[in-house]
DNA sequence: CGTCCCCTTGATGAGGGTCAATGGGCGTGG
DNA sequence: CCACGCCCATTGACCCTCATCAAGGGGACG
């Protein structure tokens, strides 16, 4: 396996969506956001107190540990690696964030962020001011339930991610890993096969709580086995059953 | 270090405090609970809709994976464990649930429970129907905070405690266990150095993501290093900064 | 009273962490 | 525009933490 260079040219090339406008009307990503159920006047109301496209750079941050919280997130368009850090200075990442996700919905109605999202490549963002949020919910309900709702997921995905950390080996929590970015590729309506991993080889440990080396040397192994074609940050699933049966 | 026996008496006792009757208003424990803004009628409202006193005998499972979600659980007293099972059968405890705590709260206006609840005592528990909360909430809008801040409680003990599985080893996972149903117990006006562990020694190292053996070595250790002294479930912790100071 | 599970302890080995070294890309500043 | 320094990714060597296997004692419960 070769390392990442810039002289590589992948064949493929990831589908740019074009930016929505700044209504939520023309917004095709809104089946995945906070205002799915929402239509006509209602749906007004909501894209009235949102910020589209805040933009984000590589490196910057969302939010910070620390931070008050008093904006939820939607992730526009590019991706973002959400962590925590110990009293030792210990990282954690917690999740990849990608379009369509939700981000910021720990720390709400707490004493602020307790975890920091940062952007892993230019990255837009809707934002949606908490306060605004709540009181247009207590006209429109169906929106505290739809927070109610990707909260709740958000639990079972943070359980998942335990599950996965206690039970299973780094080279089960790899395949796993890109599985689940391919399956939310598919979700988006992109490649199931092709993934550009814009988190580094270390974040990726981090979330599996691996080491580098031990991700790099998985990498290397899934390679040799035919299974994926890895190039840098550009990876290729060519045997996605091969790969499962390596989740497991 | 001794097994369990029942022959061993432990001196220390813990306090039952009474159970509440059948009203809220009664009830010393909402301040934790999810009715802890209320007053009066609302007060009141809120307690109609309550089913006080469920019984769980040890063993008995509050809801399993699978399960309806319909109802949301406040422990009144006693403990709860909850686990959650992948496709192969490995289980994972995910917490354990102790009075005051609000349980089941991932699947929530989701497909259901992915996890599975079960007594670890005689254990009371308060019941409150989804669909009342969500009506009743919507007169009482501070019901609807509550929740999504109990939620959001959760996802960061989810985010806690997969920080620690990430970055901790086995003996700074046990004693940050130990620190944190001391805290917990104090937290309840109870001792922070008497716990009564009604997990086995296999529960705790699976939320710990420790066999059996290990958590069994590791409690010899701490017993060893004079810094707690256990018998059995009953533990006491004797030097609560030497334990800080491996809990780091 | 037998069976099963819980807890503990010992012996052994493997999975994966750590250290070290190499090569390449990229951002910064001269 | 180039050079320097830094970070990223990979690979090899080593070793430590902890899982696994095995065995024994004790209690709970049917």
């Amino acid at each position: 396996m070769q390392p990442a260079t810039s002289l590589y040219q992948p064949e493929y090339r990831p589908i740019v969506r074009p930016l929505s406008t700044s209504s939520c009307h023309s917004c095709h990503r809104h089946a995945s956001c906070l205002a799915h159920t929402l239509e006509g006047d209602e749906l007004s109301a909501f894209g009235s107190i949102v910020t589209h496209s805040k933009k984000l750079k590589r490196g910057d941050y969302l939010y910070r540990a620390g931070d008050i919280f008093d904006t939820i997130y939607v992730v526009r368009g590019g991706s973002l690696k959400t962590f925590i850090i110990d009293e030792e200075g210990r990282e954690q990442i917690l999740g990849f964030s990608l379009q369509g996700d939700i981000v910021a919905l720990d720390g709400l109605f707490l004493q602020g962020h307790r975890t920091t999202s940062q952007a892993l490549e230019t990255t837009y963002v809707c934002s949606i001011p908490l306060a605004a949020y709540v009181e247009l919910a207590t006209k429109i309900p169906s929106l505290y339930h739809e927070l109610l709702a990707k909260m709740s997921n958000r639990i079972l995905e943070e359980e998942e991610h335990t599950l996965m950390l206690g039970t299973k080996s780094a080279d089960q929590r790899l395949a796993t890993l890109l599985l689940n970015l391919s399956e939310r590729n598919a979700a988006r309506g992109q490649s199931k096969f092709e993934l550009e991993l814009n988190m580094s080889r270390r974040d990726i440990g981090s979330y599996l709580s691996a080491a580098v080396e031990t991700v790099s040397r998985i990498f290397t192994r899934l390679q040799a086995l035919d299974i994926i074609d890895a190039h840098g940050k550009h990876v290729r699933i060519k045997d996605i059953n091969g790969l499962r049966k390596i989740a497991t």
